[in-house]
DNA sequence: TAGGCCATCTGGTCCT
DNA sequence: AGGACCAGATGGCCTA
């Protein structure tokens, strides 16, 4: 028992030094663990330093591959090797978020008090590149009623309600937008000014009311995602700039490339038959197709669009 | 209170 | 051997 006791010591230590981020569970776990290891090993744990394997002729022999004795070295390596494994994959998981923030800070709407969720963010993102690229090769305009729905597609309703409510501020926001973009990237002043959105048109979103010098609206420019220097405008005061390629994954002829990938996601929510065309829904929702499809993600677009189209916030 | 989202720990697998 | 990556488990926080 003794034993027992001195080994929860080691892992106390261990967990307590971790930054104090640790609970409760992961406690039990790694109790769990141990407590295995000691039932089996603790009559090693005293004293010996070696690892030489050693048959114990009292035990009954064990089938598979024989278990290494834990002894104090083993344990007291076994804790640092977990320690730092921990440590890098905070480290991992934390420029993974910060990548995501990069993404959502290029997003058609951003707000430092309404973050997006990662799954949010990703899809917006999908929807964001293929609108654009909607735009590139159709000529579709950025202020129709098709962009919003292209943009909305596949999001929660809170989220395409912020999505919507960003793209109908109106002209006003415009200059918000100018300070926001170096406030939110640069860390410099707020806005003195404060702008509270009430969405005209839509429900109330579920987030509430929009503090619009928390937002930054990014209007689906496109000049503002093809041209580099803009990119670099855009990401250099939080990020080194983006050397790899600046287009999304896009053929010519006017597909993305990834297909398969993409429609795994999109076929839960919505037609995308028609830039997926290998992909059979068996529907013949074009991507014009609204909502009902998918009664919880049904959102009032034509609400939407009915004040947004009054504003002319793309037009230059 | 249930459900969504998140951060973290953990063990397994693959690669260098 | 050690690091990167991944997925499962767990518990906290927040909101409807």
């Amino acid at each position: 028992m003794s034993e027992m006791i001195s080994v929860h010591g080691w892992m106390e230590e261990a967990l307590s030094s971790q930054d104090e981020m640790n609970e409760a569970g992961q406690r039990e776990s790694t109790y769990d663990m141990l407590s295995s290891m000691s039932h089996e090993e603790n009559d090693s744990i005293d004293g010996e330093e070696d690892e030489e394997e050693e048959e114990d002729g009292e035990k009954p022999k064990k089938r598979g591959p024989k278990k290494k004795k834990m002894t104090k070295a083993r344990m007291e390596r076994f804790r640092v090797r977990r320690v730092k494994a921990n440590a890098r994959e905070r480290s991992r998981m934390h420029g993974l978020n910060d990548a995501l923030d990069n993404l959502r800070r290029v997003m058609p709407c951003y707000s430092k008090t309404q973050k997006l969720s990662k799954i949010e963010t990703l899809r917006l993102a999908r929807n964001y590149i293929w609108a654009l690229s909607e735009v590139l090769e159709r000529g579709q305009a950025t202020e129709g009623k098709g962009f919003l729905e292209m943009l909305c597609k596949g999001l929660s309703q809170p989220t395409s309600n912020l999505v919507a409510g960003c793209l109908q501020l109106g002209p006003q926001t415009m200059f918000l937008e100018k300070h926001e973009e170096k406030s939110h990237m640069c860390e410099s002043t707020l806005p003195s000014h404060t702008y509270t959105y009430q969405s005209p048109g839509l429900p109330s979103p579920p987030y509430g009311s929009i503090e619009a010098h928390h937002l930054h609206l990014k209007p689906p420019s496109f000049k503002s995602v093809v041209d580099p220097s803009m990119v670099n405008h855009t990401l250099n005061c939080t990020t080194p700039p983006y050397e790899g390629a600046l287009t999304p994954p896009l053929s010519i002829t006017g597909n993305f490339t990834l297909k398969q990938d993409v429609s795994s996601d999109m076929d839960k929510s919505y037609a995308f038959r028609s830039h997926y065309p290998s992909i059979g829904l068996g529907g013949t929702h074009g991507h014009g197709a609204h909502f009902q499809t998918v009664p919880r993600y049904e959102i009032p677009i034509d609400m939407a669009y009915e004040s947004y189209q009054h504003h002319t916030i793309f037009s230059e």
